[in-house]
Order: structure tokens, then sequence, then C-alpha cells
DNA sequence: AATGTTAAATTAACGTCGTTAATAAAATAA
DNA sequence: TTATTTTATTAACGACGTTAATTTAACATT
């Protein structure tokens, strides 16, 4: 049996031994091919030991992505630095699609898996704060871009502006990771998909398509 | 022990008996809430019988799908009959919509959940056939607007045209789907989601973009 | 230093799942 | 009637998430 742990340090050096070693299982494979067992396994403890650290095996998931959203949001900190609202969009966009498409597993556990109603017990990101939620800094530079009325004048709503941007993105990465592998398909290159995406949704919403190549 | 099937009609209809159950299963509950033993009992049969009709779980769900995705094909037929190619194509859209809505466990099957590499065997549906195929429906009219010269001049691949429609509308329903529910998201109208992403994609898309309201 | 107490780990176990092997029973053929 | 074949059944395997019961290590008290 190994050292109990007693101090709140070690308990917190202990739980991210765990979400380490969740996030290389989970990493590798897909998704639910992750056992509490094999986690536990490869740290050399006991399965039931997880349970005194996360509630279930959901919100050990959860903690995992949460870390590594948390990562991609700090890194998307210097792409909010760029001065035109329209590059940083398309720059923000870029950097989402890149990593839910190295991230798949992530990307497929937050975005693409229904859950029960009510999650907010178990995520810990803060909602709304730009430094943290990938998904309020685009809404950050897309109002942005409203005020500045970068926007078609018909176009009143800068939320919906903001959920079109992002389904369309999500809807070429999460196709790629769901059928990205499927011989029936005759998909395009991913990085043209990705630029079209961008590209036409951006010529459809601004007030000046030409700015967008 | 109920009467043994032996002639092939009644082997066919314990078939479809099978399917019934499972999607009435499959329907209410989300997916993978639907067990072997469940299925089986509903139909007061054994859960190794479903095993003499289907080669495992997979495939029982992606018959029960490619029934009901051969019948949204089928139902479009008569938007498939719209003259004017751009209307056509949003038709097509809205229907896609529609289907993937109110079928949501279907759709996440089809769409939303990575496979095995292959799965041309399991699935009867022949690729590329209008009738049968919605994606192939979606090509069609989308190759008739692209012969028309109605996209703009410098989209010369009309495979990638699809394929960026797709996922657009994708985006919109998967995202719903998956996260429809979140309690932290403020979701705008799905309806004007999915609108504003036709109407977007088609205006970056088309040559003449004043063509789309 | 010996004892008791608390907290953290363990093993055992439950119920469920997909699936396969072994078996019983019904229909057909001889 | 018996033998054969087909179709269903029950039993069982191994894995899973999770909880209960139990051991064990660390700390506190005398």
């Amino acid at each position: 049996m190994p050292p109990k742990i007693k101090s709140e340090q070690d308990r917190e050096q202990l739980r991210t031994l765990i979400l380490d070693a969740a996030r290389s299982l989970f990493v590798e494979r897909g998704i639910e091919a992750v056992s509490m067992r094999e986690i536990a396994k490869q740290i050399k403890y006991s399965a039931t030991t997880l349970y005194n650290y996360f509630q279930d095996k959901e919100a050990l998931l959860q903690a995992v992505c949460d870390a590594d959203f948390l990562a991609l949001a700090s890194g998307m900190r210097e792409i909010m630095q760029i001065p035109d609202p329209i590059q940083r969009i398309q720059a923000l966009c870029r950097g989402y699609a890149k990593f839910a498409l190295h991230h798949p597993g992530h990307y497929r556990f937050m975005f693409m898996t229904p859950r029960g109603p009510c999650n907010m017990d178990i995520t810990h990101i803060e909602q709304g704060n730009t430094e943290q939620d990938a998904y309020a800094q685009l809404q950050a530079v897309v109002q942005a871009a409203f005020d500045a009325e970068l926007f078609r004048a018909d176009l009143n709503d800068s939320e919906l502006i903001v959920q079109t941007l992002w389904a369309g993105v999500h809807g070429v990465c999460s196709l790629q990771i769901a059928l990205g592998n499927e011989i029936w398909m005759q998909w395009t290159d991913i990085d043209a998909r990705l630029s079209l995406m961008q590209n036409a949704l951006l010529r459809g919403l601004l007030r000046q398509p030409d700015r967008i190549f």
C-alpha cells in the first residue's frame, strides 16, 4: 500500500497525478475506452481510490478537459492582442479548430456528447471570464466588431453572430472528428474546409465582404 | 418459448420487430442507454436471439438509422423538384436540419460518434444514389448550382462547397443536440441560428449574395 | 511508549452490460 | 418413429462503474 496522503498539498499532487494518467489514456485511445480501473492501475492505486478525489468518472474527465481548455484559452491570449477585429476573429477560429483537431477526445467529450441538463456544479471554469473561457473570447471579439459596425446592418444580435461562427467552425471540426476516417466519404482537405467555412461565413456576415479573401 | 421462425418471410418479420423495438427505446432514451437485453425483453425474446438477426449492437442501431435515413431521403424527393437551385439548397438544408433535431438519437449515432475506420459492410445504403442518400442529394443540387455558375468564380471545387454547407448545418444541429440543454449557454433561438447559418453561408459562397435574404 | 481515533487506502461485492458457449426445444426429413 | 437441423434458451465470461465493508497507516492522547 502506498504511503497515505494527509497534507492538502500532497492531496493536490495525487489529484493531478490521477488527472495526468487519465489524460494520457484519454488522449491516446478515444474516450469511453478509458476505464477507472485502468487509470488507477497506471498510477498503481486501486480503482476505488479515484473516488476519493473525483465524484465519478464523468467528473474526472470533465476535470481533465477543464484543465486543457483553460490552457487553450490561456494560449489564445496573444491572439486577443491582434488589433484588427476581423483578423482577431479569424485567428481565434483557427486556433480553436487547431486545438479541436489535436485533442479530438477532449473535444468530443466537451462538445459532442450530450449531458444531463446541469453540469454547472462540476466545471470550474468561470463562465464569462475572457481569460479562461474560449467561448467568451469569441464573444468579446465579435462584440468588438459588432460595436465597430463591421457586420451587416440587418444583423442586430451579436450573440447570434457568435453562435453562428462557433457553429460553423464546430461543424467542420466535429465532422472531421466523427467521420474523418470514413472510407465512403471523399473528404476534401481539412484546411481547405476550415478556410472556406471562415471565409464564407465572414463574407456573408460582414458589411464589407471584400475584406475577406 | 415462442414458435420458431423458419420461413424467410417470418424471419424478415421478426427482424423488423426487433428493429421497431430498438427504434422506440433508441428514440425515447438517448443512445447507449438502450441495452440488448431491454430490446429483447420488449419483444419477449431472449437477448441472444437478437444475435441471430444482427451481428452486434452496433449493426442493429446502424440498421435502425439506415432505415430512417432512407425515409428521410425519400421524403426529400419532392424538395428535389424545386426548380431554382438556390431554393432547392435552402429547402434541403432546412429539411435535413428538421430531421436531425427531431431524431437526435439517430443523428448522434450517425454523425457525432466516431467509428472504426470501416463500416462499409454494415450500412446498406448505396452511396451515390440520389434517391437514397441525403448527402448525395445535397451533392447533386450543389453541382447543379455550380454548373449554372451561381457560385463565386474563385470557388472551383464543388465538393468543397458541398462539405462546407453540410458542415454549417451540421454545426448548428449537433451543437443543439449536444449542448442545447446546457444551462450555462444562453442560446439564441434555434431557428434563427439555422437561418443565419444558411443565409450567411450562401451569401458568402454565391456570386450574387443579394439573392439571399 | 502504548493506546485510541481518524482518515485513506484496500479488497469484496453488486448490478449491469455485450457477447459467446453450451443446451434445450421445435420444426423438418428419413 | 426416429434422426437431423434450425432456432431459441439458459448459463456463463469478462469488463465496467460504483458502493460497502475492511484493513492499514498516520496522528493524537495518555
